[in-house]
DNA sequence: CTTAAAATAGATAGCGCTATCTTAACGATC
DNA sequence: GATCGTTAAGATAGCGCTATCTATTTTAAG
């Protein structure tokens, strides 16, 4: 009746063999009560849980996954912590994987296609059930690597209407547009746009501004500045003074993350500049402290932490095999007006 | 000679049993070989090494995990990820475990002692190879699940010289001790101490300030404010507030962290209130922007990235087996005087 | 009722490694 | 030269699970 028990008494570890012991019925019993598989009598499954909390039973992950071959990691990969965007993405995604059973393995690319490559082969050894990445925009072999693995994957941050592609974000473009047309709206006319980093996203905020001022006629290439450098408050200061020393006319300037626009407004203290007044200033992403900047700070309030939650949980549905109805989700912005826009 | 080989053709993974039989000897010595294990002859690991090479294998952790019952894995916690300061102690950690092998397995606190332990015990089932935890001051169930687990473990931030604990930190005291001195030195008398979280370290800095103040005879219980919100500038403004409302007398603030203390510069300017010409303001922990605000902030700085990297290093030494020099490591702070705390 | 089909529990066989026991080979020792 | 370490390579036996096959019911259909 009772299939037959491997010795272990001595090992301090709970096995699958004590509770089906303790519980009078086979391990392929517990095994399968424990996890919902199959049909299993409620009469014994009961018995088998019981048994497993008496016992203090735990599954062991590593046998769990050599057994399936599959794993309960998910690797998650975003270029920075030092941004609070990604770290509310994370914080998003945590929250809704640990409770499924999953844990996540975080990677940090730096902005960086070999880091990411290199993590990501580190990452793909461990079979993970599923992968998170930020950006659509990887290396070709990064690409390869992802489609050769077959694992489950979903990207993050931008909205890419591609075949057998996961996607959760919003459009960077048009969320760049609506903060220069909101510029445009309250009465500037020589707006100027300061870009770090450069990444992406970066990149598509730049074409979205481009867009716009195009449309209404006050495109000017020489008010783009673009700054490789990570994006600091520091370097939103320096961006700011050499824009108002070279272009002195420059009535508003877009700064396309708030840590930037922030540096902004602190170099404009120091100057003894006027914000709105003389030049009106926005960011991107509200972060944390935009609110409570003197001005306040108009920006984009973007989604992250929702985006982080929505990813995680059409993940969820790949990795077991149920249907997405919606295979690319765009989570929308808002463009949140402080004073650091008012009319002039 | 060779052992028998499983007939895994179909399966796409190549097994050690692939490489063992391309390289013409034993599994057991392509294992021994790749993992640098007892002695096998030179000319043996060579082969071993290209075979693996050449058949593009990659070990399988789980079952690594399973045989060994050692995982690849370390769990770190740390209380918020959405102050910096737990951002660079990760990127430390991580930087100096993943050249080693290691993958990290972070879990946010969120400060709560019972979401603590419950991280914990998530991550103890997955047996990690060891343990990094930020803090000594756990609840009683925790420590006793880190004890009885037998895995190595550091903690982080604090210094504690007590009996078989590691750590790697500073004295969070002294630091808040010599922001207070520095106060005290720059003629500063009625100096208010504004602290927000509450979490151990805040506490710890809280009775350096006490202790230093009360040497100088300087101490009034009233100009202490605690508010157990998280910290942030938002908070940290309507502290300033409230404390120049209350006590306009105050001629400096000590803020517990440096988000609070750029808050606080921040209504200061709003309510037009100079510093550090009637207010003395200083921070901790040389956040991001600090250097950059106006006037810019004095703060210490303190060696995260060097403890989170330090704690590592300890870490794989310990997880190794090898001795520990120094168990409990102090890795000091350090003052940096700006513009904020100037003589009046 | 009989028989086939569906459903449930159990037995068996690994997943891909490593710990450990054996064996073989080679000197060193007296 | 026989005995005894010593060392390196190989054979063996699992680690703790789950996939899958088999045996046993139970139910449905004729």
């Amino acid at each position: 009746m009772v299939s037959k028990k491997r010795d272990n008494r001595a090992s301090g570890r709970v096995t699958l063999d004590d509770v089906a012991l303790a519980a009078g019925v086979s391990r392929m019993t517990v095994s399968r009560a424990l996890r919902g598989d199959r049909k299993v009598a409620p009469e014994l499954v009961e018995r088998a849980t019981q048994a497993a909390n008496r016992l203090g039973y735990v599954p062991d992950p590593a046998a769990r996954a050599l057994a399936s071959s599959k794993s309960s990691h998910v690797a998650i990969l975003i270029p920075l912590l030092s941004n609070q965007l990604f770290v509310d993405l994370l914080e998003g995604v945590h929250r809704t994987l640990l409770p499924a059973g999953y844990q996540t393995l975080m990677g940090v690319t730096h902005y960086d296609a070999s880091e990411e490559e290199q993590l990501l082969k580190g990452y793909l050894m461990h079979r993970p059930a599923g992968l998170l990445i930020t950006g659509s925009e990887h290396s070709e072999s990064t690409k390869q690597l992802i489609a050769k693995s077959g694992i489950p994957s979903v990207h993050l941050m931008e909205t890419l209407a591609q075949d057998g592609i996961y996607s959760v974000g919003f459009s960077q473009r048009d969320a760049a547009r609506a903060v220069t047309q909101h510029l445009i709206d309250t009465g500037r006319r020589r707006i100027a746009f300061a870009a770090a980093q450069l990444d992406p996203r970066t990149l598509q905020r730049a074409h979205g501004y481009r867009d716009c001022l195009k449309e209404a006629g006050l495109y000017d290439a020489t008010l783009e500045w673009q700054n490789p450098a990570p994006s600091s408050l520091k370097v939103g200061s320096t961006m700011f003074e050499q824009i108002l020393s070279i272009r002195p006319r420059v009535d508003a300037i877009f700064f396309c993350n708030d840590d930037l626009a922030q540096g902004g407004l602190l170099a404009a203290l120091r100057m003894g500049i006027k914000v709105p007044r003389q030049v009106s200033i926005a960011g991107f992403n509200d972060l944390p402290g935009s609110a409570e900047f003197v001005p306040s700070l108009t920006t984009i309030k973007t989604p992250r932490w929702e985006i982080g939650v929505r990813a995680a949980k059409m993940l969820l549905q790949l990795m077991r095999g149920e249907p997405v109805a919606e295979p690319n989700v765009d989570l929308g912005f808002e463009l949140v007006v402080r004073q650091s826009t008012a009319v002039a």
